[in-house]
This record gives structure tokens, sequence and C-alpha cells, in this order.
DNA sequence: ACGAAAGGTCGAACCGGTTCGACACGTCGA
DNA sequence: TCGACGTGTCGAACCGGTTCGACCTTTCGT
């Protein structure tokens, strides 16, 4: 394998003058520059990863630690994932990426042995295990998902608040006086999945500032379950004329349920969601919905973190907790409430 | 950061010492094995990753090319990714992941540096553009997927001529005279996808030699265009009784397409798909189906690559290409025919 | 009792980059 | 004319591991 050394002997000049030379970080002729580069060229000289990240400290290489939960929807995982390693790439960083169930030893491994020069988190817990592991790292993190204490670390998530406040908003504002959320499954909020009850609370205070009724359940994450719990929710609540999807097994399958009771949306019952525009289209869902943005969240991280490891945070480095404003898609599932039969 | 001469010097030992006592390399008396492994321990040592690959010429990392077509299924990519992965951790190995669209450059890139001691390509078209490259490399490489030429590299995929006879037999030995084949879209197949002709001409031989009638059509990738397609499907062979789907979106928009033609399966018709198990739970899809098991084709596809790396290869090293059998799980949506409508 | 073999440890070199300090040269100002 | 300075190049050291050959015991066979 041809090295620098190989390199500099063709330019006829120093190691260090032929790495000058191609690093740009001393000042060298133009004429050795470009006989330094035709020689790489000419050579196909890619310098060795491993021996430039133990002179610099610094791989080029960021960590992704994802967790592939069967309760996930795996097409959401994926624009995470996308949204991550694309701008990574933009940026000029490679992803290690872990989905190892075991997040705390896999984040101290990758660390520990600076195979990466920060880190990405997704699926970020409320009192997530991991943060003990990252704030020790040397190296900075940046979050997706919003854990309870939020020290030494970049956190992103969606604006959950704000988005419980407008599904109920925009339906208040139809005139709709009772509405129904249907939240994801109770093992998903002990797993620390604390973004259920922020926009579940939210909901709760606008329709009461509203004067509204809000009837609040947990729905389950399969089928033909969820499906069940649909059916019932709309039998015990017969003058409810509003749903809000805070579950997404809950939108795949509710076609199928207004089907069967031949209901539609929104003459029969207004419908509002809360998924990515790219699940709506995998499961051809014609329900407005509240974007999540995965693909942003991921670049929004990403962005943060390499400008961190690149140390061009301004002075004192204050830590950023960011929310993305939740944006209504409309795809025309909502209107003003008519009595159910 | 504390490094091996840290560790030697709280032991007593030589460097070199030191590292024996740890990777086992040379014999070290039970005494000095034992206290540098307290060291080690003591003081937190985790050997530098790039150090260490400078020095053995090897990463432990496995390069991951991914493609993430928008008309691919998100799920069952995201079960490639984990069956690579896990496998990989399972073997020692981390991964990185590049999702690159110009998956040439960045195949060159992480090979010429050495960042990874080997490759997995997932999607692996007919006459893939990184192949050639992928022979050039130093690195062994593994695909997920048949090229026309497989030399130099070790090829797994499902064997779908076998999927094509077996849904064919299955339900002519149920009685059934005319079918219906639907296959992805065309531009699939035009992409390099030949895995779709693999399985199509196979059906049709396994047709033709039981008398069948088979039907064969490409279908749309997205709704509801597919959903559109099934209509004119049904419409336009009245008299099919069986329906194989090699298309996953498809598979997903029947339900819909049954129940709005007050069909049932099997009862009206027998229906066999061609998809994972995990994509059926997703979409609760209640068909019968070939199992595309790619959690399992990327576990076999690292299982060789690490094999390969770790030169624990026969002798001569023979490339192998292997076919995952399908297997056919049975959902109970196939049955003797009855005459449609 | 002696030499060979085996077992255990050490020092030094090496992997392939980057970076620091020194130095040679040419230019400019006094 | 001399010294200060800036520019471009070089050699050497360093990053943190691994590995080779040499050396020193100890053990064993004869």
């Amino acid at each position: 394998m041809v090295n620098i050394g190989d390199v500099a002997r063709a330019a006829g000049v120093a190691r260090s003058t032929a790495s000058y030379a191609l690093t740009g970080k001393r000042a060298v002729s133009d004429e050795v520059r470009e006989r330094v580069r035709l020689a790489a060229m000419e050579l196909g000289y890619t310098p060795n990863a491993g021996a430039r990240a133990l002179a610099t400290s610094r791989s080029n290489v960021i960590g992704l630690l994802a967790q592939f939960l069967p309760d996930e929807f795996a097409p959401a995982m994926l624009q995470y994932l996308q949204g991550v390693t694309d701008t990574a790439r933009d940026l000029g960083y490679d992803i290690l990426l872990s989905s190892d169930a075991d997040g705390r030893s896999a984040l101290k491994r990758i660390t520990d042995s600076r195979m990466v020069d920060g880190v990405v988190l997704l699926n970020v817990a409320e009192d997530d295990d991991r943060l003990p592991v990252l704030r020790a790292a040397a190296q900075p993190g940046a979050l997706v998902g919003l854990p309870r204490d939020c020290t030494g670390v970049d956190v992103f998530d969606l604006d959950f608040e704000e988005a419980g406040r407008t599904m109920v908003e925009h339906l208040a504002r139809l005139g709709h006086r009772e509405l129904i959320l249907v939240s994801q499954p109770e093992h998903v909020v002990e797993r620390g999945g604390a973004y259920v009850w922020r926009l579940q609370n939210a909901a709760l205070e606008a329709a009461a500032a509203k004067g509204i009724t809000l009837h609040t359940v947990f729905g389950a994450a399969t089928q033909p379950d969820i499906g069940r719990d649909l059916h019932a929710l709309l039998d015990a609540h017969p003058s409810a004329t509003g749903l809000l999807l805070n579950n997404e097994a809950a939108a795949a399958a509710l076609p199928t349920v207004l089907r069967s009771r031949d209901l539609d949306a929104p003459a029969d019952l207004s419908v509002i969601g809360r998924y990515s525009d790219e699940f709506a289209r995998t499961f051809s869902l014609p329900y407005s919905s509240i974007e999540s943005a995965p693909d942003r969240l991921g670049r929004m991280a990403v962005r943060q973190l390499v400008r961190r490891i690149e140390k061009q945070v301004p002075e004192g480095d204050p830590y950023v907790v960011r929310f993305v404003n939740p944006e209504l898609v409309d795809r025309g599932s909502t209107a003003a409430p008519a009595t159910r039969q």
C-alpha cells in the first residue's frame, strides 16, 4: 500500500512537506504543492485513517446509537438514520452505527477507544441510562429526544406540548366540543417516552381552556389489538366528533376501522395524527397530521454535534435544547363536527 | 487519556509485556497477567482504536453499504441493517454505515483508507457499479443480492426461482388453473433488480409444466396507484382464482381492495405474497407468504465475511454463492379454488 | 554436572500519519 | 552593509499500540 513517504519520494520532498502540501496546514510553494498533488494522484494515495486518527486524535467518524425496538415504527427509524448519515457525509464524517440493545456498553466502547469524535443518541428516554456514560466521555454528544436532565449535551426534539395544543385548538376552532386522544401504549411511557405525557398534558390544558371534553387513552402498538381498542373507544364515546392520534399503529389501523363502521373522515369524524409525511405515504393515510420531522431532527443533531467537534461553538459553549415547531400537514380530514349516528 | 504505557508502569512491567498480557498473544506468567489486568481495570484503560488499527492493520470494523431508495420498503431495509449489525457485534465488529447515493466513491474511500476490514453490500443490482470498486479493494466483500458476475465476492440471496416455483406449485396442488402474478414495477427491474425476472420466469415455467395459465404484470410501488392496478387486474381476469404478489406495496394494499370488492381470502381468492414476517406483522397482512428473511441474509453475509477477514476459509478460498431456501409461511390465505363472482 | 529446550520478560523497531522547532534563503528597512 | 523578518523546507519526535529478536531463568534429560 502506498503511503505518504512514497508520495514524498516521488515528488522529491520530505514527508512533512508532502503532508503540508496535502493538508494545507502550512504554506507550501505552488510548484511543490503541484508536484505532490500529482504524485499522490498518480500513485493512488489515500491517507491511512488509523494513522491519521492516531496523530490528530480525530477520526472523522460520528457514532450513532439507535435502538430498533419492536414497537418502534420502522419507516420513522429509517428516516432518522437517513437524516443523520446524509448530513454527516455532507460535513465530511462517516457514521459508526450501533443498534446494540445494551447501549451503555456500546457507547463506552466507541468513545473510550476514540473511534468516534462525537455521538448522536436516538430514542432518548426520560432517564436514559446512556446519558451518564455520555457525560463521562471525552467526546460531545447530541440527543434526539428530551431527557429529564439536559446538562452537558445538545438536545433536539419535536415540541410535543405545542403539538398537543395545536391538535386541540385546530378542532376547537372548527367547533368541536368532545374529542378523543389515543396515545402510545403505556409500556412506551414506562420505558421513558415522556413525550407521550408532554403531548397529552398540553392537550388537556388546551381543552380545559376552551371548555372542551377530551378523553385520553393509551392504545396498543400492534395490530389487531389497536383495531379493537379503536372500536371500543368509538363505542364508549358516541358523541365525540374528533380523534387525535399520537400513536402510529392507531393511525395505520384507522382506515379499516372507519370503513367497517361505515364512517368517513371528515364527514362523520375529524381526525388528526402525529407522524411523519413519509409514514403517511407508506401507509397512504388520508389524515391531516402533525409532522414529526425525523429527518430534520437527525440533521439538526448532526449539525450541532459537528459544530461542537470542530469547536465552532461560540464562547462558553452553551448547550442547546431546541424544539422543532410542529407543523400541521392538512390532508383534509378535519371539518366542522357532525353528530355521529 | 490512559495508555498502555501507564498500565505497564503501574504493573511494573515493560509495555510489550503489558500488551502480551492483555492480548494473550504470547505466554505470560499468571502472576504478571493478573497484575496487568488489575492495573488496566483500575486505570480504566481502553486501547486506542486508531493505534491498534495502525499496528495490526485491522480495524475490527465492517463497512455496510446500503441504499435507501424511495420505493424500497423501509421495514425490510431496517431488518437487513439489524441482521448485519447484530451479527457483526456478536463477532466483535462494529459497523460503518454508508447510505451514500454514490456508493462507488463511498466504497472507495472506506476501503482505501483502511477504515474497514471488509464490506457488506446491500441492494446489489445485476450490474452493480460498486462491484468493480470492491474487486479492486484489498478487503473482502459479501453481497446481499445476486449480480451477473460473482467473481471475487461471496453472494447471498433468496432463491427467487424456487420461490416462484413454490408459489405456483402450492396453488396448483390445491387445484387452481388460472393465476395472476404481480411483480415489482418495471423501474425496479431496470435498476437491476433481476430477482423480479428470476421469480417470474420460474413461475411461468412451473405454470407451463402444470398446464396452468399465469398472467404476469408489473405493479406500481406506491399507493394509491397499486390499488388501482389491482382493481384493474381483477377486472381483467375474472376467472383467475389465485393471486401471487412479488410486490410489497401490492400486498399492503390488497386488504382494502378485497374489502371494497367484497371478496375474501381464501374463500373467493387464494393469495400468496413474498415478504418478510416482520413486514406481515407491521401491516398485519393475513396472507401466506414466502419468507424473504432479510435478517437471515444479513447474518449469513456477515458470518462469511468475517470468516474471510479472519482467514478461516478453507484452502483455496472458493467464493460462495448461497441461496436461502424460500419458506412458505402459512397464514391460511390459500384454499381450493372457488369461482369468483 | 552440563547443555539444550522451554518459559517469561524486555528493549527496540515499526505501523503511517502530523507537527514542532530549526534552518536556509531572499527581501526589506535602517 | 547588516540585522530583522517572512517564507518554504527539512529532520526528528510523537501519537499508542503490536511484534520481533535477544536475553535471562528455570527445568529437564542424560
